[in-house]
DNA sequence: TTCGATCGCGCC
DNA sequence: AAAGGGCGCGATCGAA
């Protein structure tokens, strides 16, 4: 119901007696100026819309009510909404639990195609009607043009142009099928899916936090870069154009018609130019055809350089010069996360090796903030080494625990080169087929079968362990994995279970690794900034840098080994930036009581 | 003008 | 029978 003078008594009364509320905000769009301007709460007993343009000052009333309830509040998309509510000055109590829709719908099932509110209402035979409300709002032009950083236009629905009567039945239809969602939820999931769903509701503190800390962007470098790697797409396609008389257009189409072959097809039928596609044609290819080639690979990177990163970092930086990304802890099938607006999960990374690196590097523009210093700490070989694991790969597991490498140790129980062996090993856990094997041995078919078929006699329990995972899997529906999550497939789709057995493991070590730094009393207060799969990174002050071999030690120690195989963790610290060539290994030691290192003592050591 | 499909490509 | 897993996002192209 719409909250009014006459029954916010009963409203908040009602609320007050509830252990759970749904909640949903109506904001003026979705930025980090943008603000909530209606609250919807939902509980068993009813559904209320609270707006102040209804009763002024309402949102007083919530205020008192989140500050003091300590309900389990449960949202569609969790971080969204807390910092909405913030955004009008309500704080729920800090006992109240976060539960995210989306989280416990993957933990019932993880392999649907959508998770937004809508599908998972159909899924449940609810219908979520949202078209006449976009309709009113494109009938009657509510959008406000807002202008980007270039000073595009970029034009966007105000919801709280709409009148109040039509928004307000709009907003409790979903917050109604938020908590019903939430009922149902609860009833599908048996105890030890109700532990992973608690596990997630505490992840979203975490991230939660890890967003409004965003990561700060140094804009001058961001500039400096874009300009100059702009200037190269210009230079090159100059070139282009002399060479084929035609404006260079980054499509397989267009390279087409100017070269003097045919390209191969892709799986659509349509001309195929990755670079997959055109290094390889290099091989072959000479003169014109070839010149054309390098160009189009070149203004390629530069171009994916400054639209997919430079470009949208000053677009999406806030006045502080710090970006805010939305993580998705619930944004994929085997249980990693996901990143957008932007995605810091594939930030471009330059090899340390090359001879002639670009002048400037995408990660160099992510820079601490004054007075910390960047510190990563990343698990090693941290999928391979869960898969010899689970296996029982015994020797491997001894060879890997007493140092070696495990690519290494795989190549020398096979009898083989380190690199084919970890191109086996990649492929093995990919579920790769034998042609695809094959390709990436750079050799044919038979021999590639030949090489998997010894490696499988020497590693077999590896072996085992995959045809396992995939027979359970075609009996079952489903695979446990360690941490007790399920993962889903379809028959003709078990040949990936193994894969997401062991990504979903990896995905669920770094969870329970967040989540016991944060719940520590004194490591929780540290920054952490970023998640990127295996790796961690905080902006820590140098009195902090105490507290590594502790978040360390926590990372190692989450993983219960079956088989006695230990996860590691490298670290890394830079002051200057997240660019690889200011990353610089950092040793810890072993002992809890080490000293602290002066930072630029450990820039300076050379990288190993 | 808008939208979806497709391709391509960055990371783990 | 064969199957390289998981993402987000930009550009292009053709249809609505």
């Amino acid at each position: 119901m719409k909250v009014t003078q006459d029954n916010i008594a009963d409203a908040i009364l009602s609320l007050r007696g509830s252990s759970v509320l749904a909640v949903d905000t109506e904001t003026t769009g979705l930025s980090e100026t943008d603000k909530a301007f209606a609250v919807i709460i939902a509980n068993a007993f009813g559904v209320y819309y609270f707006d102040e343009r209804v009763v002024p000052n309402v949102f007083a009333e919530l205020r008192v009510l989140f500050a003091t309830t300590p309900a389990r509040l449960v949202f569609q998309n969790t971080k969204f909404d807390i910092r909405m509510l913030e955004s009008v000055g309500i704080i729920p109590h800090s006992v109240s639990d976060w539960y995210d829709l989306t989280s416990m719908a993957r933990i019932v099932r993880n392999d649907h195609m959508e998770y937004n509110l809508a599908s998972q209402a159909k899924r449940y035979g609810m219908q979520k009607l949202d078209g006449p409300l976009k309709k009113y709002i494109k009938d009657n032009n509510l959008f406000e043009e807002r202008t980007n950083f270039f000073g595009e236009v970029e034009k966007q629905p105000r919801y709280d142009w709409v009148p109040v009567d039509i928004m307000c039945e709009y907003a409790l239809m979903d917050a109604r099928i938020t908590f019903a969602l939430y009922q149902i939820y609860l009833k599908l999931l048996d105890d030890s899916e109700l532990k992973l769903a608690h596990d997630e509701a505490i992840l979203n503190k975490v991230c939660y936090r890890m967003e409004r800390l965003g990561m700060r962007v140094d804009t001058d470098k961001v500039f400096e870069a874009m300009s100059f790697e702009g200037e190269m797409v210009e230079e090159k396609q100059l070139q282009y154009l002399e060479l084929t008389n035609a404006e260079f257009v980054n499509s397989a189409k267009s390279l087409q018609k100017v070269l003097s072959f045919e390209l191969p097809k892709t799986d659509k039928g349509n001309p195929s130019a990755d670079a997959v596609v055109l290094e390889a044609l290099l091989t072959t290819v000479e003169g014109r055809d070839a010149e054309i080639i390098r160009l189009v690979l070149d203004i390629r990177t530069y171009e994916k350089r400054i639209s997919t990163y430079y470009r949208n970092y000053l677009i999406m930086k806030d006045k502080n010069n710090v970006i805010h990304p939305q993580m998705w802890i619930a944004g994929t099938k085997t249980g990693r996360f996901s990143y957008s607006d932007p995605n810091l999960q594939n930030i471009s990374k330059d090899d340390p090796d090359d001879p002639s690196p670009e002048r400037y590097s995408v990660r160099e523009c992510f820079v601490p903030r004054e007075g910390r210093v960047f510190i990563s700490l990343d698990y090693s070989q941290m999928e391979y080494r869960m898969a010899a694991d689970y296996a029982g790969e015994t020797k491997v597991i001894e060879a890997v625990m007493n140092g070696a490498d495990f690519h290494q140790a795989t190549a020398d129980m096979v009898g083989i080169n380190r690199k084919p062996a970890k191109t086996l090993n990649f492929a093995v856990l990919y579920g790769a087929g034998i042609d695809k094997i094959a390709t990436m041995l750079k050799t044919t078919p038979q021999a590639a079968n030949q090489l998997k078929t010894k490696y499988f006699l020497n590693l077999a329990k590896i072996e085992r362990l995959i045809d396992g995972v995939i027979a359970t899997g075609k009996a079952r529906g489903f695979v446990f994995n360690w941490a007790g999550r399920k993962l889903y497939a379809a028959k003709e789709f078990c040949y990936a279970l193994p894969n997401h057995l062991i990504q979903g493991g990896g995905a669920d070590v770094v969870k329970e690794a967040m989540r016991r730094i944060y719940l520590d009393p004194e490591l929780g207060k540290l920054w952490l900034v970023l998640q990127v799969h295996d790796q961690l990174v905080f902006e820590l002050l140098p009195e902090e840098l105490v507290h590594i071999p502790r978040i360390k030690e926590i990372m190692e120690s989450v993983y219960p080994a079956k088989n006695g195989m230990k996860l590691t963790v490298d670290v890394s610290i830079s002051r200057l930036s997240l660019a690889e060539k200011h990353m610089r290994k950092y040793d810890v030691g072993s002992s809890r009581h080490i000293t602290v290192p002066n930072i630029q003592e450990a820039e300076t050591k050379v990288c190993s």
